[in-house]
RNA sequence: CGGGGCGUAGCUCAGCUUGGUAGAGCGCCGCGUUUGGGACGCGGAGGCCGCAGGUUCAAAUCCUGUCGCCCCGACCA
């Protein structure tokens, strides 16, 4: 049955709250989508659920195409688990914890690695049970930080997660074989969803390699900073992101005597280049400083070096380091160890064997720098890399170990130039290995009755943000609404008669079952409104197609068809009555 | 968690500096006139001025605390 607005609950407004301010989180409350309970807590109104179940539906059949098999896992998850992985700490506060009338303290699901991984170890015994992909659409809670951009950031959330179970990463039945199908499924989904999307690389975590895809919606709101070769042959996340060869030059003459500056109250860098404009009066640009960042690894202290204005990438760190894991130093810690945190300069390696020391290398360069003096409040100007850390017995390896910027090279090595863009994640696949089969000692029987770590492979998708950047999407909004994407849409037509009476309302109903009979969702305007409130209202909620039933047209036997893009016109087009059907559903296609 | 800002009608906001009967526009209700792109007139409803203390004869307004929300930043499978 059609649905008439009369009936539904569809709180249009002229103003959006003041707290929205991206266009998809405005449009979504101007709309009636959603309504705002808390921070990063929303109500789906009707058409917000119809447009999330549009989305999951397509998911769903993708999934399902895919050879996944849907289910549906508990929200509530023993904290047992999550210390288990080591996750309850990696998670940190974003997991949202709550303790049960007994004491017993469960975690609310952020994601399900853990709890599929336990499925898994109950029902999977053997390499004949094996490949399998399971995947669930589910509520999740992340307890973020700073919730925003409506649902795009917010605590609570649909997400469709899959998980894949493999012997091994290659060949039939392999990790690699599910990554790549569910990879092509996501192509399909997105495309399907109507969200224009690009696959960048992400970090690849304990597998290395090529071993994770974001998919990404590009938009001015998106979170996620991207970066593009503009030979079109790379992309990928600023985490991962790899910079080409760059020229190094550790050789160079030093500028001066090294110089002691007394710099109190200037740990950052910052601090440093407007005491030298203020109290100095001298001008210090932030590429002129060394950024020396102390991270640990077991007891190995790992230093990495980059120009002020440049930012350490960690993973690359830690890459280049050779480690499996790494992380910026606790700052007492450091300090108690003789790192002078926030005045520590590359030459605090001299004389130490428990530093290792990785430098970037445009910091690996000659010409004029100021770095920390290795002692409180201390900076030293005129520093020179031969002079004070290679002439004085320090090893110091050159290494790509900054986040990448516009206009980098491309490390495909063919001229390219990285440009930098931001986008929505929407989508991620990405293989997990063995990290939690191995953590929860999940073992099945291989072939030759060994018992193994199953390796597995993860895939998420942002089922509310597929919404949220439909409308951020170029094309998905204009200054009347939303503009969705007809596979989206909550309802693909809405029938707008200036007055719901007489034969208005007869052909609206008529035409309202011919078309659900076809399969076509129908929303019909039956309200008492003026003609203006309607179409404003129709724009704004953003249905592909509508058809207006007024005096004029209906003394011709006919109706007014018009596309919400604009595509047949300003002011749409007159179709006879017994016509229109048809051809909406051929538009419709 | 650090910095900044805001809590007054369903929404957008004024009023606060200089304490003295709580306001506007939109929305809502009633009546009438209107009826092809957010109509007009008249009449009305609706607020513990986030909450709790304090100062004062008197607090939306000043002070303290607290809670909530937003923005920027650090952080982030």
């Amino acid at each position: 049955m059609a649905t008439k607005w009369s009936t539904t609950l569809i709180p249009t407004a002229r103003q959006a709250p003041a707290d929205a301010v991206v266009p998809s989180h405005q449009l979504m409350l101007r709309a009636g989508l959603i309504h705002k309970l808390g921070s990063g807590v929303y109500t789906y109104l009707p058409l917000g659920l119809r447009a999330l179940q549009k989305a999951m539906q397509i998911v769903r059949e993708e999934m399902d195409n895919a050879g996944g098999v849907e289910i549906l896992m508990p929200t509530l998850q023993p904290i047992e688990l999550w210390e288990q992985t080591g996750r309850r700490e990696a998670y940190g506060d974003n997991l949202f914890v709550v303790k049960d009338r007994h004491g017993r303290i469960q975690a609310l699901g952020p994601t399900h690695e853990e709890i599929i991984t336990e499925l898994c170890g109950a029902y999977i015994e053997s390499y004949r049970d094996l490949p399998k992909t399971l995947y669930q659409i589910q509520t999740k809670f992340r307890d973020e930080f700073r919730p925003r951009f409506g649902v795009l950031r917010s605590r609570e959330f649909q997400m469709k997660d899959a998980y894949s179970f493999h012997l091994n990463l290659d060949g039939p039945g392999g990790l690699s074989e599910a990554y790549d199908t569910i990879y092509a499924a996501y192509c399909r989904i997105f495309e399907r969803c109507g969200v224009p999307y690009e696959i960048v690389e992400a970090e690849a975590g304990p597998i290395g390699g090529n071993a994770s895809h974001e998919f990404m919606v590009p938009s001015p709101t998106g979170e996620d900073f991207i970066l593009k070769s503009d030979k079109g042959n790379y992309a990928a996340n600023v985490e991962k992101c790899e910079i080409g060869p760059r020229p190094q030059n550790l050789e160079a003459d030093p500028t001066g005597d090294l110089e002691a500056v007394n710099t109190p109250d200037c740990p950052g860098i910052e601090d440093v280049c407007t005491f030298f404009k203020k109290q100095l009066k001298t001008k210090l640009k932030t590429q002129n400083m060394l950024k020396t960042l102390v991270c640990k690894a077991g007891d190995t202290w790992v230093i990495g070096v980059v120009r002020g204005d440049h930012d350490l990438n960690e993973a690359k760190l830690r890459q280049a380091a050779g480690l499996g894991s790494l992380e910026m130093a606790d700052e007492k810690e450091a300090r108690d160890a003789g790192f002078a945190i926030g005045f520590v300069g590359p030459h605090v390696a001299v004389g130490r064997d428990d530093v290792q020391l990785f430098v970037d290398p445009d910091a690996a360069q000659g010409g004029f720098w100021v770095t920390g003096a290795n002692q409180v409040d201390h900076h030293v100007k005129h520093f020179n890399w031969t002079r004070e850390v290679i002439a004085a017995g320090a090893k110091v390896t050159v290494a790509d170990i900054r986040n990448a910027l516009d206009g980098d090279p491309s490390p495909k090595e063919d001229g390219g130039i990285l440009q930098m863009t931001k986008g929505i994640e929407v989508g991620h696949v990405f293989k997990l290995g063995d990290k939690y089969t191995k953590a929860l000692k999940i073992e099945v029987a291989d072939e030759s009755n060994e018992r193994v770590n199953p390796i597995m492979g993860c895939y998420g998708i942002g089922v509310n943000r597929i919404l949220a950047s439909a409308i951020e999407r170029e094309g998905g909004s204009d200054d009347n609404g939303i503009i969705w994407p007809t596979s989206l849409a909550p309802y693909q037509v809405v029938i707008t008669p200036i007055k719901y009476e007489g034969q208005a309302a007869q052909v609206a109903d008529q035409l309202a079952a011919e078309l659900e009979a076809k399969g076509v969702d129908v929303l019909i305007d039956d309200r008492d409104e003026r003609p203006g409130v309607k179409f404003k209202d129709a724009d704004l909620i953003g249905i592909p197609y509508r058809i207006t039933l007024g005096d004029k047209a209906l003394a011709e036997q006919s109706v007014e068809l018009k596309a919400r893009d604009g595509s047949n016109g300003p002011k749409g087009e007159l179709v006879k009555i017994d016509a229109v059907v048809a051809q909406l559903v051929d538009a419709l296609k």
